[in-house]
DNA sequence: GCGGACTCTCTTTTT
DNA sequence: GAGAGTCCGC
């Protein structure tokens, strides 16, 4: 290994980065090439060699991990916690100052995160309040939209008109902005807006917020988007003490708005900013690097750069086509076990997928092996429904729920208000003009009417509980749960899952408990709880020796000794749905493989399979672009006979790939079969009348 | 208002 | 193929 010195040593490139002096600083720092050790380096120097104060720095990250590796590598090195040094994602940032400045934008301090489920069920209800049917406006196609325009950092009065089936969208973005500060919500969008907003228009809030930190240092800069970056200007604006770190080749991030061009132009926008390249990898084989560089060299558009391996030779990365997404997980289960047999731990190994509907039959496999594994991501802990309720009682009887937590629980468990009850009692709340938990007040007083009343025994019992909630270590949470009927009513849903969630709401107890007890404020857990939406930061059982399954975004920044990258085929990886966006779609699509190849220190295995089943229907789908053409000397294929039983990729002499000729269309190329028999379709890519997909009994297609 | 049956859609990635 | 959404009878 070359000059990488001792664990507290740097290199050549690192030491110069991290030991650089004021003003902008872009470094580039290559996959595994020690960039989360080269900050945290840069902050030790700022601190113990330019005398910063700690609590004068403020260090950005993207994920809730990366703000918490950050921490414990800050406080091994400089110990005392870190000294005070400020880290934490934009979100969570963000909302630090508007806990403290939203008031000058219309919302009251105690404002409340909401998550994408209430948002969506939010604009659905927008929709349907204007009659607008969901096939002339799709919800998700106006949340996608707005949220867009967020992140391009325009408020509804700044966005161009836009209308969309004669339906002025613009309108309806003003309409759910109105909608959330009623309800005293923010979307995750807004929390960045907001503050920028607040940089903006409001000087001496500005003023404040931009001298609260001397130097700013942001990780995994390639993902920020206009927003985000607009936030970064305005907040270095006065000291450009920015130093940013970041690699092109990992930006996965576009489908949210991150904006590549940022780091690619860092040098034009920051003037004066000073360059450095960190291109030795530390982690990887250089077999597992060749094959890195030759996948993402074929992307136009990026920082030139190769990878230098420090860790020669190594195993030569396998590529094995399998029949099906079983077979698939069988030949995974397969390396994982001769891995470990060779002397690596579960823990270190990762299965990284595209799409987390992959994990369905790894999942299915590997518990009846009793091979042990995690899987990261999926529905976090803090959107299950008994969660949310649970928290929606929880924060009306610690006086920070708002609207749509009364409007979450008011009919659980049964109460007789049905729709029409709900929305006249919401009305009714409305009309009163007060906050949701003053008028269950009023309503516990006696003074309910019309459907409301049917809500008077539950505001009596918060107003009750409240009076004890002082003496309960999880702030009244079991109290209310238990009074309320709701632990009953769970009970009526069947044993085994009432048992499912009720350890659910145990572990919430925990660490409500835990929260309380570190001097947390209920809306601090709230923020907690709406901030951190992945659950493994819940589950205690991270010490056991497990295989990691995650989607190759949430692997960003991870590593693992042994890394699977399933799924390596056309529609999956590049997805579906970047194919229809055209080259940009598709470069960002070899990013992540790039990314998911960089995860891996010593073994990689790649896998496709001829067959996949999804939703129901059966594709036949072709390997990956992105490693069809490479040369054997970067990959090892390992092909099998394809086998008859779990493969029909042949019937009536049609075959995936074959040319066949139609009566009307003309000449085409099989691309897919589905199905048997009678219902049997084919998929053809006709050379004029384009792609179809026909009923294969009657298609009359000739073998050519 | 409620529950059951039926239909329909929707399937990328996350703070 | 699953989960959400809708419709309908009670």
């Amino acid at each position: 290994m070359p000059d990488r010195g001792n664990e507290h040593g740097l290199n050549a490139a690192q030491q110069q980065a991290a030991q650089a002096g004021d003003g902008p600083q872009l470094i580039l720092a290559g996959a595994g090439s020690g960039k989360t050790r080269t900050i945290v380096h840069r902050i030790g120097h700022l601190i113990a060699g330019a005398g910063v104060a700690p609590h004068r720095i403020l260090a950005v990250t993207f994920t809730n991990k990366a703000a918490a590796e950050l921490k414990s590598r800050l406080s091994t090195l400089i110990g005392d916690d870190g000294g005070g040094v400020v880290s934490g994602t934009f979100h969570a940032i963000s909302l630090r100052f508007l806990r403290r400045y939203a008031d000058a934008l219309g919302f009251p301090r105690s404002f409340q995160v909401i998550d994408a489920d209430d948002q969506k069920a939010l604009v659905k209800r927008i929709l349907k309040s204007r009659n607008i049917p969901t096939d002339r406006l799709h919800p998700s196609y106006l949340l996608h939209w707005i949220e867009h325009c967020k992140h391009a950092g325009l408020t509804p009065q700044e966005t161009p008109a836009h209308d969309w089936n004669g339906i002025s969208m613009v309108e309806l973005y003003a309409v759910y902005q109105q909608e959330l500060k009623q309800h005293e919500r923010m979307d995750f969008s807004d929390l960045i807006l907001n503050v920028v907003l607040l940089l903006r228009d409001h000087r001496d809030i500005a003023v404040a917020i931009k001298s609260r930190f001397d130097h700013v240092l942001v990780d995994e800069f390639q993902d920020t988007n206009p927003v985000q970056h607009e936030w970064l200007m305005q907040l270095c604006s006065e000291h450009r003490n920015l130093t940013v770190v970041g690699d092109d080749d990992q930006s996965i991030y576009g489908w949210r708005g991150a904006d590549v061009r940022h780091i690619l132009e860092f040098e034009r926008i920051w003037r004066g900013a000073t360059l450095h390249r960190l291109q030795q990898n530390y982690r990887s084989t250089a077999a597992i690097l060749k094959l890195a560089n030759a996948v993402i060299c074929e992307n136009a558009d990026r920082h030139d750069k190769v990878l230098e391996a420090t860790i020669a030779g190594g195993e030569m990365p396998r590529w094995k086509v399998c029949n099906d997404e079983y077979d698939e997980a069988r030949q995974i289960m397969r390396h994982v076990e001769r891995w470990r047999a060779s002397g690596h731990a579960h823990a270190e190994m990762a299965v990284l997928y595209r799409s987390n509907r992959q994990s369905l039959p790894l999942e299915q496999l590997f518990r009846e092996s009793n091979i042990p594994y995690r899987i990261i991501g999926g529905v976090g802990f803090f959107e299950r429904m008994e969660i949310k309720d649970a928290l929606a009682f929880w924060a009306l009887l610690n006086r920070c729920g708002d609207s749509l937590h009364l409007m979450r629980i008011c009919n659980k468990p049964k109460r007789g208000l049905g729709a029409k009850g709900q929305e006249q009692v919401m009305a009714q709340l409305a009309a009163s003009g007060l906050r949701a938990d003053a008028w269950l007040d009023l309503l516990a007083a006696g003074q309910a009417e019309g459907a409301s009343r049917k809500l008077a025994p539950l505001a009596s019992l918060l107003a009750e509980l409240r009076n004890d909630v002082g003496a309960t270590d999880d702030g009244g949470l079991m109290p209310i749960l238990q009074q309320s009927g709701y632990l009953d009513s769970l009970k009526a849903m069947g044993e085994i899952e009432a048992a499912a969630r009720l350890e659910n709401i145990r572990t919430l107890q925990d660490y409500i408990e835990l929260s309380l007890g570190q001097g947390l404020t209920p809306v601090d857990f709230m923020d907690r709880a709406a901030l951190l939406q992945g659950s493994e930061e819940m589950r205690d059982d991270q010490t056991q020796d497990a295989v990691s399954m995650m989607s190759l975004h949430r692997a960003k920044g991870l590593e693992f000794d042994c890394v699977v990258l399933p799924g390596i085929e056309e529609g999956l990886l590049p997805h579906q749905r970047s194919l229809d966006e055209g080259e940009a779609g598709i470069a960002e699509e070899r990013r992540l493989l790039y990314v998911g190849i960089t995860r891996a220190r010593r073994h990689l295995l790649l896998t496709s399979a001829r067959v996949r089943r999804f939703y129901g229907e059966i594709h036949y789908p072709q390997p990956s672009r992105f490693i069809k053409q490479l040369p054997d000397e970067v990959l090892h294929r390992l092909d099998q006979a394809p086998s008859q039983i779990d493969a029909p990729a042949q019937q009536h002499g049609v075959a995936i790939g074959g040319n066949v000729v139609h009566p009307s269309f003309g000449e085409g190329v099989v691309l897919a079969l589905e199905g048997g028999g009678d219902a049997a379709r084919v998929t053809v890519q006709f050379r004029r009348a384009g792609t179809k997909r026909l009923m294969l009994k009657y298609a009359a297609l000739q073998i050519a």
